[in-house]
DNA sequence: CCGAACATGTAAGCCGTTACATGATTTA
DNA sequence: TAAATCATGTAACGGCTTACATGTTCGG
């Protein structure tokens, strides 16, 4: 499981509260993974009774603001995690499925949806690609800048990917469309 | 949830027996979507308990073989299912988690697993491609023929994807390395 | 000082995973 | 007929999602 490990990386990037980490979520590592603010709040709270990250203020209480920070063995930790070795999750489409189940018993309504599909992945490869221009044109080579601009650009060649995919799956379904006349 | 839909699909190619099913989706389906056999006869159950499929033989029993077949309002329930508009479901992937973990805390052994990631990578390509040869080489072009050779393609395209950015990344992370003098 | 938005928290349900158990079938 | 394998099943756990609840801060 990535989250602890998404948010120690967060947390050492800059501490924060929950309510920010969600925020940030949302913008950056956000984009290849997600959490809901309960997920957020629950593991927090185990990464504190880990010792790998501590609360910035005593202060407690529901509804207060609570900020932490990384601890060294949380810092150790992330490191041991990111280096270890890991079997890649396999695929696990939807759309896929769908498009198997079409070729069973379509035609159904299924290339509308693509075409939605289609629109939302080219919005986000515009907004992958704006990032890009806006935080990676002068390419000043540091490594974290090379590597985050990488993270960045996977986003980028997958929403290419699918946005072609889409077109090609449109393309069949809709030449499909027209021999059954729908 | 993809899964009893998965399953409708390969019913409806063929009517089988769960420990099949899991086979077939080892083979087929399963390239964009895994189910363990637990997973699938709880679902089987849960399946014949809604009335979209029936067993074929009324035999009971642990152990022995039990095939079943999709009812008509099993396959209008696929057919819905199919159409439906639906959310494509947010990227999720580890490894961009951990590149972002090495830009804070790097160098670590990353690149290593990489490494092993581009091998498993080039080894599913080399599968689709063989299958594609095999079994999409002359091209008669149905319908059903057209949606699962995109299908396929669609898993090409990934894995060379994946094949592309693993080496983008071996790149950046080896410079770094002799950089740092690990 | 009141309402809206913010921040944190509780609870329940579903899906996927893992470990393990047991009956049936095959094979040596 | 004993051992191995196949087919099905039970149980428990953990992560993710959704709905809802409660306290705090901020703007008018």
């Amino acid at each position: 499981m990535s989250l602890p490990h998404a948010l120690l990386t967060a947390l050492l990037e800059r501490p924060c509260s929950g309510s920010e980490l969600a925020g940030r979520f949302d913008r950056s590592i956000g984009f290849f993974w997600q959490a809901t603010h309960q997920q957020i709040y629950r593991e927090l709270k185990r990464l504190e009774d880990l010792g790998w990250i501590t609360a910035l203020a005593p202060e407690a209480g529901r509804g207060r603001k609570r900020a932490y920070q990384v601890l060294p063995a949380g810092r150790e930790e992330l490191r041991r995690w990111t280096g270890e070795a890991r079997e890649p999750k396999p695929l696990r489409d939807e759309l896929m499925v769908r498009l198997r189940a079409e070729a069973v018993i379509g035609p159904t309504g299924l290339v509308r949806d693509i075409e939605s599909h289609l629109a939302l992945h080219l919005e986000k490869l515009a907004l992958y690609q704006e990032i890009e221009d806006r935080d990676f044109a002068d390419e000043a080579r540091t490594r974290q800048r090379e590597l985050r601009h990488l993270v960045l650009k996977a986003g980028i060649m997958v929403e290419t990917l699918w946005v072609d995919f889409c077109r090609k799956a449109i393309g069949v379904l809709a030449e499909d469309g027209k021999d059954q006349a729908q």
